[in-house]
DNA sequence: ATGTCC
């Protein structure tokens, strides 16, 4: 089923992704947009091409650090500047060590890195970093949206249906996220249990009947919980939004899309790749999805804030903080009481990012139930990509990078025949994938989490009007200004600010998804199964 | 990515 168009070596999967080439007007290259940011591999020497869809990283630390990328994936030398300094940290974390009076536990340790092949750079640490350490813990490996992340919702509906009722459609998405239909009741019992045991604590706490709620709900959730439900032993971080205002008729926050590249999207199954997983998963030509990428708002950030405020009351007087600011927790008994406290908030933002992707899927479902009949939603997965995972005093820390785990890993559960369902979105208007993972160690069983920005932001906002006029001709994007009311269309600063954002977002500021999927499969990671096209896209 | 400060 792959497509006949694409050259390439008869061992890797090639995936000849439709989105530069099938929306015949998309634009799929910016003349106007700045180059400059990102060169081939083999123009960085500080990397070694070690096969044809991996590079590794020479370290001075040694840290075995393995880089899924082929050829055709551009790649940014700001990025790999970013990464290297983050493999200074296993210095940082033997000075800390020594410098903690009392510190008798084992050594803190780098055991592993691995890049995927969206990786850019982020603010310290390259979006797009798997970090596995013993007996330390980093907080911005994570990143400060906690468990942002995908979540996929599998239709009864077909696309035919749905693009008859687009315009209807968008109207209706446009009053439910943005005028005010989403009415999402929470009280502050069920907020409580929505930060403290995450969505299966909530469903399972009695849930009222949101539109779009489906009983089965509760269920799924138990199912899929997975790594999403992080228990903590106190929502005390966040007692001001349990107790908010507004409480059980309306949440403000809760339900909220977020801003950047965060998106909940209508798209139906344009291709299948792999027929038999792709009809286990009810990914059969033409079936509509809804998939949502959002994070954890706020909670997430003050989260981060707080274990950052701790880390540096607690660090120790005379040892120079790291120059690229990260700093680990070492898992010490002097500093329990402000890990505690993170693991508790960190926690809370991972399961409200959870739920309110929860929210947001329901949003999608009560628009499709009102303009093409009962959607009969049901989750494929909800994918972390900014999250650890523990395992005794090993933590694995992804950010921008979502598990991909291959049958070994999610053995005894419902994806053990086929393996973790990885959702990797692409640009605005592009085809997204949905992949199978296959536990590859050599990323420590991680995918990426999308094409990976190509251009900076703030640099993407120059130029490109003619391209994001063509791209909004092209696609149908839902946002909270109407840009074709003549009324909002007049505010000329208030749409000046609209295209900024929406120009840092739009398809040329971002890497072509062929590569990066094509890498990911032929080095094993994960292999896709079905492509998918947009039909709507709601932007926040 | 976030929501807010000057």
């Amino acid at each position: 089923m792959l497509n006949p168009r694409t050259s390439g070596p008869a061992r890797s999967p090639a995936v000849a992704p439709s989105a530069r080439t099938a929306p015949s007007r998309a634009p799929s290259r910016a003349p106007s947009s700045p180059e400059g940011f990102t060169v081939s591999a083999r123009q960085d020497p500080r990397l070694a091409r070690t096969g044809e869809h991996w590079l590794s990283l020479p370290n001075p630390r040694g840290v075995p650090v393995e880089i899924c990328a082929g050829a055709g994936v551009p790649l940014e030398p700001a990025a790999v500047t970013e990464a290297l300094a983050l493999l200074e940290t296993a210095g940082t974390l033997e000075r800390l060590a020594e410098a903690t009076p009392g510190y008798t536990g084992p050594e803190p340790r780098i055991t592993r890195a691995a890049l995927t092949p969206d990786f850019h750079k982020g603010a310290g640490i390259p979006i797009g970093t798997v970090l596995e350490t013993e007996h330390a813990l980093l907080p911005q490996a994570v990143g400060s949206d906690v468990n942002c992340g995908m979540r996929l919702e599998v239709t009864a509906l077909r696309a035919g249906r749905v693009r008859a009722r687009l315009d209807a459609l968008e109207r209706r998405l446009r009053h439910l996220f943005f005028e005010g239909g989403r009415r999402i009741a929470l009280t502050p019992v069920q907020r409580e249990a929505l930060l403290r045991d995450g969505l299966p604590g909530l469903l399972l706490a009695g849930a009222a009947p949101w539109r779009g709620f489906r009983p089965e709900d509760a269920d799924d959730a138990l199912d899929r919980a997975h790594a999403c439900a992080h228990p903590a032993a106190t929502a005390a971080a966040f007692a001001d939004w349990i107790g908010s205002a507004g409480g059980a008729s309306h949440d403000s926050v809760i339900g909220g899309i977020g801003g950047g590249n965060h998106f909940a999207e209508l798209q139906y199954v344009a291709e299948v790749h792999d027929p038999a997983a792709a009809h286990a998963w009810g990914l059969t030509p033409g079936t509509v999805v809804t998939m949502v990428h959002s994070g954890s708002l706020s909670l997430g950030h003050q989260a981060n804030a707080t274990a950052l405020d701790a880390l540096r009351a607690g660090w120790p007087a005379g040892l120079p903080r790291p120059r690229d600011g990260v700093l680990p927790f070492l898992l010490d008994e002097r500093s329990e009481p402000a890990r505690r406290r993170y693991l508790d908030a960190f926690a809370n933002a991972a399961n409200f990012a959870a739920g309110n992707r929860y929210f947001l899927s329901l949003a999608m479902r009560a628009g499709l139930a009102a303009e093409c009949g009962d959607p009969d939603a049901r989750p494929l997965y909800d994918a972390p990509h900014n999250l650890f995972w523990r395992d005794g005093d090993r933590f694995v820390h992804r950010k921008g990078a979502t598990p991909a785990g291959g049958h070994a890993e999610m053995a005894g559960g419902p994806y053990a025949m086929w393996g973790e369902p990885v959702i990797v979105p692409g640009s605005m208007g592009a085809s997204s994938f949905v992949l199978r993972g296959h536990g590859n160690p050599r990323t420590l069983a991680s995918a990426c989490h999308g094409a990976g920005r190509r251009v900076p932001r703030g640099a993407s906002a120059r130029g490109g009007d003619a391209e994001l006029d063509a791209f909004l001709r092209e696609f149908r994007v839902v946002t909270p200004l109407d840009h074709r009311d003549p009324v909002t269309a007049r505010r000329r600063d208030v749409m000046a600010a609209w295209r900024r954002d929406l120009k840092q977002e739009a398809p040329w500021a971002y890497k072509d998804i062929g590569p990066v999927v094509s890498s990911l499969a032929g080095g094993g990671v994960a292999t896709p199964v079905a492509e998918l096209r947009p039909l709507l896209t709601v932007k926040g």
